[in-house]
DNA sequence: GTTGACCTTCACGTTGCGTAAAGGTGTAAA
DNA sequence: TTTACACCTTTACGCAACGTGAAGGTCAAC
């Protein structure tokens, strides 16, 4: 049986450019090319093509396979391990996207709320959010379901001019944060009254203050770099300055 | 804090070219471009490539990231999701193709003995291996480790008289499949005939012939495609032929 | 004035084809 | 016999996200 490229690539299920570029890339040449040019395969480059789509379904490179259906077949082998070993890295890769990835859809998530009521910054809700994971169960336990809820609800809901006085707050926080920081010491008065500031703008978003939340989103803000980023924007080191600062007022650290 | 191309690429942590192609594509234009033509960028630029390259880290692509980073948040949160959904696909894939990279590498290591032992066709191993698989606990219960591992033993070491009978047998075994397939009965005494000689082919390889594992392995030559077309090269229809006439050999079928 | 480190704009190479464009071939119907 | 139509050929640009020169201008220091 013979065949000409639209032939064989209706058998094999690809197209003919995928048959000219094989022979082009000496990967799969014709058996022989006839009085006009056109390109012939035989049963022998059937069996060949097979081979190729098998290991290219494997994804492996073209240039692997070629490797492979030429070799004896014990570099073959080779080319597999090692392709399955590129595999298993890429797999691991992409684990970790995937965790990357559905933690900033559930900070985005909390973005777009955010600019439904007038654009708070990003990050506030994945702190409730945090906040609610790490100890909200504690807190539901001691206060009931409802009063949780209702905290929640309140940060969903805020009004125009509570807006506006959380944004000032924030910024209060900011300014004094700024200059405590050329202070240099954590526990300084300055230091201390950013915390302060920062924790009536917790406030305005939790119903139940504790000191543990707030020391456990201090060292949120250290450990995910997005919050990390935002903090250390002017000055690096600020997102540490304040997290010291929260465990000192918070009596976490002496 | 004003950057030249290569300053704000150590920043960053990318290349030169890299700036130049986001400039090109404009994803990241710089702040302005002095009267040498250097390119200039400002704080807004280094915030946008942070941005950039934060998503970029995401596998997200550039052109997927440019509707991100210029859009509202919520068409990035949509984008985002697409790009998750993706990533999960995209490991399902993988999962599957390392399964049978894995199949393969099993299969092409049997062939890597074989050659050293004189080329015997690639897929006997894998048998070996799959009926270890499947009876192997039931022989190993019933006769015993000792003769199991002197079974498999026995495959590895074959001499070469013994393959040259093998090889013999195997073609034996074909010829008259060849034939009794054309009657189309697999139960006829041609059919019937091939069966046996395949049985003691088999036999070659396995110490303890059961008509169970005979009849697992008819199986499997319709299920795995690459049996499937060892057998089917000559005659499609031949592999399925072979198993039905397995089956009524052992009477696994009437 | 001359290094040497920087900057610029082309422009080709990478992978595995898709998709024309421009033209020759083979066969069956009008 | 012409004509239509399906097939074949080569050539070559396009895709993603840059890497890697090449050829040439700029800037500060010695």
């Amino acid at each position: 049986m013979e065949y000409t490229v639209q032939k064989l690539a209706r058998l094999a299920g690809v197209s003919t450019r995928t048959l000219r570029y094989y022979d082009e890339i000496e990967i799969l040449k014709p058996a022989r090319i006839n009085s006009s040019g056109y390109r012939i395969y035989g049963q022998e480059e059937v069996d060949r093509l097979q081979q190729i789509l098998f290991y290219r379904e494997l994804g492996v490179s073209l240039d692997s396979i070629k490797n492979i259906v030429t070799s004896p077949s014990f570099e073959g082998a080779i080319a597999l391990k090692e392709h399955r070993e590129k595999l298993l890295e890429k797999r691991q890769q992409l684990d970790l996207l995937i965790a990357n990835v559905e933690k900033t859809i559930a900070l985005t998530e909390g973005r777009i709320h955010m600019s439904d009521k007038e654009k708070f910054e990003g990050f506030k809700k994945k702190m409730v959010e945090d906040n609610e994971k790490k100890y909200g169960k504690e807190i539901r336990d001691k206060y009931g379901n409802d009063i949780v809820d209702k905290s929640n609800a309140k940060f969903m809901n805020m009004t125009q001019k509570e807006n506006e006085e959380v944004t000032n707050l924030a910024n209060e926080v900011q300014v004094t944060l700024a200059k405590a920081f050329a202070t240099g010491d954590p526990a300084s008065e300055l230091a201390q009254k950013a915390t302060d500031l920062h924790k009536q703008w917790l406030c305005y978003y939790w119903s139940e203050y504790s000191k543990e939340a707030h020391a456990g989103l201090a060292q949120m803000y250290v450990d995910d770099e997005r919050f990390t980023a935002h903090y250390d924007k002017e000055q690096p080191g600020t997102a540490e300055f304040l997290r010291d600062a929260i465990l000192i007022y918070t009596g976490m650290k002496q």
